[in-house]
DNA sequence: GACCTGCTGCGGGTTG
């Protein structure tokens, strides 16, 4: 038992095996080996690259060569895993590894992938170790007798667990466990993560109400250095900007001097125009780098993983796509275009170089303007006093709910008493009362208040013995074909003319493009041919081209980041700041602190701007550009209070921007008292449309609840109307049924992910203790200019936008003249 | 002299 167990004989074997492979058991690994032993349910934390997997696998087979007696067969271990590839690869690795070891297991991989042959012999008989994604698991438990599956089910590991706690995938993980939990209450959990701030709570949200739980922490840190990458003179970084071309040929030699880099960018479509700016400057690259996001073909993707894996691509250009996945060997070098936004996804980038946990990981920053060079800073801070963000949790998310209850019935049925405390005993549903409760079972049998007289809501029925049931074939089928909290955006496949697929394209994109045009997507210069069925077809071309651009999501600054911003950029002129980024810096700082000021800690800086267009009023928060969203809605609001006025705005994750072409005539107290937290909440909503925000974000609940059928056998409805579809809905549920659980669910996600309510109150408290600077000024500042290119753009063309630039550029040198 | 943008992830049935 516990006392012997460094002797035993499963310790014994697996540690053999390592050293025969040239590894050494982490401490960590020895830790979660013996705990997993003793009976534990936990969570391993330790950084990429550590052998998490090691921990958690090897324990099960350690646990099996000390306790044979217990195991039975067939399934023993489910892996979860949020990753297909990470699920194939992983499965790879364990199978070498058991066949070394020489155990007769079976490792199988079970996702969208998995061939139909392969998952009719896993359905007959189970392997020993099944890998699988959370939609696969729920699947799984939507099969008919799905309970011999797991009689003999030993462990539940749950890998990436940061990657899916603050998401609705998490909501589906902490659901399905708790039914397995519910039917094998022995079964041992364990949680895998990297680091983040809220690593307690991710362990209650992962191990509810399980008594018997550990953390086990790898001891050994990951080494990162950071490296900002400079021009050669202040001048030719610009002001504002997100591209970072300019830095080009500082870039190369750092691929050159590396094995093999990988290349972070915000965008697809900066990582499309990065691939052709590396190839433009040095043309040897040709056949050496490649290109990789979501809006590339999965092949060319997974030829692209498979050749920086075995060392044969020099560099790759990537979006997040490339965050996670199995460790790429050979890179050696990470460079990261533009602000991360975040501190942890700017470590995880840098732990994915660096062969082993011994080694320093490198990450060059290269900034796209001059402003980010004090993020840069601010992250060495930040990664310095391991100040890494939290993971949200997610609580009461009836839309996921709602499709698990359907996705029971369908495996076999279940019955109300016996299931409702298994779903409270989530940390996601743990606050759920028993009328909610009562309304999921209302709205899964009935369809709700407004779904009675439609027979396609009545999903769920009532058997003989009581049990809630599907018995309809075709709702069995739906159900089953729109699994999982994913809603896509619906786009137009980019196929050649002659065959041949190359990846998606936004409709709004195409639609600006005529035959003939030309663009560039997966690195090609592509010649728009014609438009047939939700399809491009495009042929071969070359020269000059437009980037692809897609509207997809956008990151807004963390407030951890933020707030070592605000420390850096208020110490950048103090004579003590040694930091090479502030010193480069120094004659913009120098520049921003004439004209206006530098913000200390405990000040806010608001600057009034008076131009030729009109009045300008900028503030600087730092809190992200959502936040900043919000609270140039509620300034705007506040004055036009005082007095009638109206403004455009704009905003970056710096500050934002109020614009009027009339004189806004603030007093110095009527600024603090727009800038204060008194009926902060009632001012929001009386400032932002909160009806439309919540129409927008009730697209998915409808679709994840199952109200509109996104997948249907041969074909697949389009954004468009699924957005009208799901907005009928919710206007007669605003006009019917205003308590429906789903409609406030879509209020309460814009207070928390739309307006950031938390983050929106901790910005005003601070702003309440801060000294106001309140600055006039006749020309943009450093820090106003940015935000001022951003407003250009939206109103007018790029063309407009040039002449513009160019005429506040000649406006402010002249008046610098006068000055003189 | 300063500019051009907006992440990621999953799933099954039918038909060819």
């Amino acid at each position: 038992m516990t006392e012997n167990f460094n002797n035993s004989t499963g310790y014994q074997l697996v540690q053999e095996w390592m050293a025969g492979k040239g590894m050494d058991a982490f401490g960590f690994q020895k830790q979660a080996w013996q705990r997993f032993g003793n009976g534990y349910s936990g969570m391993v934390i330790a950084p990429t690259g550590f052998g998490k997997t090691y921990s958690i696998f090897l324990a099960v087979v350690i646990d099996y060569f000390n306790h044979p007696e217990k195991y039975g067969t067939g399934l023993k271990l489910i892996w979860i895993t949020p990753l297909r590839s990470l699920a194939k690869d992983l499965g790879k690795a364990m199978q070498e590894a058991i066949d070394e070891i020489g155990l007769d297991w079976e490792v199988g991989v079970r996702s969208g992938d998995t061939d139909a042959k392969q998952k009719a012999l896993q359905t007959k008989q189970m392997p020993d170790i099944l890998l699988v994604t959370p939609e696969s698991l729920h699947l799984l438990l939507a099969q008919k007798n799905n309970d011999r599956f797991f009689k003999n089910l030993k462990a539940i590991a749950v890998d990436e667990w940061h990657e899916l706690l603050s998401t609705k995938r998490g909501v589906m993980v902490e659901l399905a466990l708790a039914i397995l939990r519910h039917r094998k209450p022995k079964v041992r959990i364990w949680g895998i993560t990297a680091t983040i701030g809220n690593l307690d709570e991710a362990m209650d949200v992962l191990l509810p109400n399980i008594s018997k739980k550990t953390k086990v922490v790898a001891k050994e840190q990951k080494k990162i250095e950071i490296l900002s990458v400079y021009p050669p003179e202040v001048e030719i970084l610009p002001w504002a900007g997100h591209l970072g071309g300019r830095l080009v040929e500082e870039v190369i030699p750092i691929i050159l001097n590396s094995q093999s880099t990988l290349i972070f960018t915000n965008t697809r479509s900066q990582a499309e125009m990065w691939y052709q700016l590396l190839l433009s400057a040095h043309p040897d690259f040709a056949g050496q780098i490649a290109l990789h996001h979501s809006s590339i073909d999965a092949h060319l993707r997974q030829w692209v993983e498979e050749n920086l894996s075995n060392g044969t691509l020099k560099a790759v250009v990537s979006t997040s796509s490339l965050d996670l996945g199995v460790d790429f060997k050979p890179v050696d070098t990470v460079i990261q275009i533009g602000s991360s936004k975040g501190v942890a996804r700017f470590m995880q980038r840098a732990g994915r170089s660096g062969h082993s946990p011994f080694e320093t990981s490198n990450i060059y920053f290269v900034p796209t303007h001059s402003l980010e060079l004090i993020e840069a800073s601010a992250l060495k801070e930040a990664v310095k006093n391991n100040i890494i963000e939290n993971r949200e949790p997610l609580v009461l998310t009836f839309d996921v709910l709602v499709q698990f209850l359907v996705t029971l019935a369908l495996g076999g049925g279940f019955k109300e008493e016996e299931i409702f405390p298994v779903i409270q005993n989530t940390f996601a549903f743990s606050e759920m009362t028993e009328d909610e409760w009562k309304w999921c079972i209302y709205f899964i049998t009935v369809g709700g208040k407004t779904g009675k007289n439609y027979e396609e809501f009545h999903k769920v029925v009532r058997d003989e013995e009581g049990k809630l049931v599907v018995q309809k074939r075709k709702i069995g089928m739906l159900h089953r074909m729109n699994m999982g909290v994913i809603v896509s955006d619906a786009m137009l496949k980019v196929k050649f003319v002659s065959g041949g697929y190359i990846g998606m394209m936004e409709e709004y994109f195409i639609s600006r493009l005529h035959k003939g045009d030309k663009f560039i997507l997966a690195g090609r210069v592509l010649e728009f041919a014609y438009l047939k069925e939700m399809t491009v077809y495009v042929r071969t071309s070359s020269g000059r081209a437009i980037a692809a651009s897609w509207l997809g999501g956008r990151l807004p600054l963390s407030s951890h980041l933020g707030s070592y911003l605000r420390k850096k950029l208020a110490d950048s002129l103090s004579p003590k700041a040694r930091e090479k980024e502030l010193k480069f810096l120094h004659p913009l700082l120098t520049q921003q602190n004439l004209i206006s000021n530098i913000p200390k800690e405990e000040e806010f800086l608001v600057e009034y701007i008076k131009t030729k267009e009109g009045h300008h009023l900028f503030f600087y928060p730092f809190e992200g550009r959502l936040v900043h969203e919000v609270m140039a809605a509620l300034m705007a609001y506040r004055i036009s209070r005082l007095y009638p006025i109206s403004f455009s705005m704009a905003m970056n994750d710096y500050g934002f921007e109020l614009f009027s072409d009339k004189e806004i005539k603030l007093t110095e107290d009527e600024l603090k008292q727009i800038l204060s937290k008194e009926n902060l909440m009632n001012d929001v909503i009386g400032s932002v449309n909160a009806a439309e925000m919540a129409k927008r974000k009730f697209r998915d609940i409808a679709v994840i609840s199952g109200m509109v059928v996104q997948n249907m056998p041969g074909r697949q409805v389009n954004n468009r109307s699924l957005q009208a579809s799901s907005g009928i809905i919710f206007s007669v549920l605003e006009d019917f049924d205003p308590e429906n659980l789903l409609l406030r669910q879509a209020y309460t996600e814009v207070f928390n992910q739309q307006l950031e309510e938390v983050r929106l109150n901790a910005a005003f408290d601070r702003i309440a203790e801060s000294k106001i600077l309140f600055i006039q000024s006749d020309r943009f500042t450093p820090l106003s200019f940015p935000i001022k290119v951003d407003s250009l753009r939206q109103t007018l063309t790029s063309e407009d936008l040039a002449t513009r630039v160019r005429k506040i550029q000649e406006r402010n040198l002249k008046k610098r003249a006068k000055k003189k």
